[in-house]
DNA sequence: GCCGTTTTCGGCCCGACTGTTTTCAGTCG
């Protein structure tokens, strides 16, 4: 994460400001914060340029910290804090149920200064008795001791889960649901994972129902499920095994599309949509709009976006980082809808692949409507086969069942030039060297800059290759107003998201080009290539800028992007009725 | 501490669950 050091220098100001007890400043600094963590551009540059301040939640007195920040490593308003909370007091507040003020009457009621004091107060039995601390609250206390915290300072990213794996989670948890025959209406997801977001803090789950009580009975009552930490009507909280959580509102039926906008969040998001619903005379809550003390239910998500004069906006880019602002003006960008995607151009094979191994995957290919599959082998595997490149392309049908087949090569790039395609390959897959190159610098040049004659693309962007060959991101970025660039590749792997989105939405605004990628290892890991999609509405990239919407791919590899064909067709928000299927991969 | 389509000062999103406090505070989503 690219602000990662301010980022904790700011939340940590926050929770020290908490246990001072002062209102609104704490939050202030946490949006803040947040707002930061998804910037596109370094923390560095945006000071060094004097647009700190134009981060949304960042004003002038948390612009002269991260300046101070940046200058000198240091925040004196932060040390001036430390000096009054003792550090133990930050862990204690990060056990469960405990908060600040908490926190706060353990030290200056009994000057415990972290977890092991608090440990001894118990075993001395000296809570007991003390207004606001029963046997019950005693005994929480000593099951979160129990547990254990995470530490200070540890990452915000530590403890959460990446969204491949977190996909699989939720698809499992479904199934268990639908077998377990509770009475709910609809089921789908949502919170970060439906917004996209690289990894997950918790699964959020979201069931429409004349019978909550039946439903969350069932829930908690899951075999997966190993603890309840808390269960009403309308919300559970609960942990699976493997210590994921989750949570799960219900609602009634009417209240589908207001549940679900409230549910999908971002916080950040749902603020300032709902301050902005006041200032309009309304008021938004997870049933429906009041207005004049009237509630109405909003049964879909566009109505309650409707209600204070926006479109609807797609769930991957409600992070309020100015789509609010931008729907009221109808100025959402059109980012690339799932149904846009017209075929998968890194699916790796061995080289020995026949025309029937191609089968399976035509399969999928045709299952997800898609119109081609890129099958991509690697030079230096092909080197040792008896068979060459020429003679494997020709084994191959140029097309099954509809489904056009490309054979790609990957090509290791070497410090200087970029490789003219061989024959047999219908087009290149570009990787950045394992070793660190000479000049980086001028070595991406050459790579994004020649002429692009040959269809290629570039591969393997992730943080680690880049930082192997001692590249950065920024390198592989065209010029400014270049049309005519190296298209990057967005994958999203079995594992873990391999491109950030802020880097992602950089490179988009200056015009960069994206292959989407689910890195299938089987057929049935094609549908990933939806969680790419996903990643590059985050980043606000436009369909126009997306290769594989192309119907003509190996073209669109050599040229510039062409001017979108017809009325672009982009993400669609969730009908209000029919049992269709919540939109998203299975893996 | 931030910010503005009635404001540059005065508000700041809104609700569920729990334990304990007899009417609600704290924590969390
Ligand atoms: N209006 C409002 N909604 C909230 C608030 N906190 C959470 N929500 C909503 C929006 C969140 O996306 C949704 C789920 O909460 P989570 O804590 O699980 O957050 P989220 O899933 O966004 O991120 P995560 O990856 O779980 O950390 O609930 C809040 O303070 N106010
Ligand atoms: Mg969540
Ligand atoms: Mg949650």
């Amino acid at each position: 994460m690219p602000n990662e050091a301010v980022t904790r220098i700011l939340l940590e100001i926050a929770d020290l400001l908490d246990l001072e007890g002062v209102k609104f400043k704490p939050e202030a600094y946490r949006r803040a914060a947040r707002a930061l963590q998804q910037s596109p551009e370094e923390t560095e540059e945006l000071v060094r340029t004097g647009r700190i301040d134009q981060v949304p939640g960042v004003g002038e007195a948390i612009s002269e910290k991260v300046r101070e920040f940046v200058k000198t490593g240091e925040v004196h308003y932060l040390e001036k804090l430390r000096a009054q909370w003792p550090p133990g007091l930050l862990e204690l507040m990060r056990l469960e149920g405990v908060g600040p003020k908490t926190t706060r009457r353990f030290y200056l009621e009994f000057q415990v200064k972290g977890p092991e004091d608090l440990e001894r107060l118990i075993q001395e039995k000296k809570l007991e008795g003390v207004f606001g601390f029963g046997p019950r609250k005693i005994e929480l206390l000593q099951k979160a001791l129990s547990k254990g915290v995470s530490a200070a300072g540890a990452s915000p990213e530590s403890g959460r889960t990446p969204l491949p794996e977190a996909q699989q989670r939720m698809e499992e948890l479904l199934e268990s649901l639908r077998e377990s025959r509770a009475p709910f209406e609809k089921l789908v997801f949502a919170g970060s994972l439906r917004r996209r977001r690289e990894t997950v803090g918790d699964l959020d789950l979201l069931a429409t129902s004349s019978r909550p009580r039946e439903v969350m009975e069932l829930f908690t009552h899951l075999p997966q499920v190993e603890e309840v930490r808390l269960s009403g009507d309308t919300k559970s909280t609960v942990v699976l095994t493997g210590g994921l959580q989750v949570d799960l509102r219900v609602v009634p039926s009417q209240a589908f599309g207001a549940a679900l906008q409230y549910f999908t969040g971002s916080k950040d998001h749902n603020v300032h949509l709902r301050a902005l619903a006041n200032r309009k005379g309304l008021s938004i809550n997870e049933y429906g709009l009041t207005r004049d003390e009237q509630l109405v239910p909003a049964p879909t998500e566009e109505e309650v976006y409707a209600a204070v004069g926006l479109s609807w906006i797609p769930p991957e880019m409600r992070e309020n980082q100015g789509e609010i602002e931008a729907a009221q003006e109808e100025g959402l960008p059109a980012v690339v809808g799932d149904a846009e995607l017209k075929g998968e151009l890194h699916i790796h094979v061995p080289p020995s692949i026949e025309q029937e191994d191609l089968l399976p995957w035509v399969e999928e290919l045709r299952a997800m409507h898609l119109t081609y599959g890129g099958f991509v082998v690697r030079a230096s595997e092909v080197e040792r086969e008896d068979r060459t490149l020429e003679q494997l392309r020709n084994a191959l049908p140029r097309e099954v069942e509809g489904v056009r087949v490309f054979l790609g090569l990957e090509v290791t790039l070497d410090a200087k030039t970029r490789p003219t395609t061989p024959a047999g390959a219908d087009y290149l897959i570009l990787r950045p060297p394992e070793k660190p190159l000479a000049d980086p610098k001028e070595s991406a040049r050459a790579w994004t800059s020649s002429p692009t004659s040959v269809a290629a693309m570039l591969a393997h962007v992730d943080p680690g290759s880049l930082a192997s060959a001692g590249l950065e991101w920024k390198d592989l970025l065209p010029e400014e107003g270049e049309e005519n660039s190296l298209p990057l590749e967005l994958a999203v792997r079995h594992d873990v998201v391999a491109t950030e989105t802020a880097l992602v939405r950089g490179a988009s605004r200056r015009s960069a080009r994206f292959v989407l990628s689910g890195a299938p290892r089987s057929p049935e890991e094609l549908p990933r290539l939806l969680l790419a999609a996903g990643i590059a509405r985050r980043a606000w990239v436009p369909s126009h800028q997306v290769v594989n919407t192309s119907s003509e791919p190996m073209s669109a590899l050599r040229n510039p992007a062409n001017p979108p064909s017809a009325s672009p067709k982009g993400p669609e928000p969730p009908k209000r009725s029919g049992s269709r299927k919540q939109d998203g991969p299975r893996t």
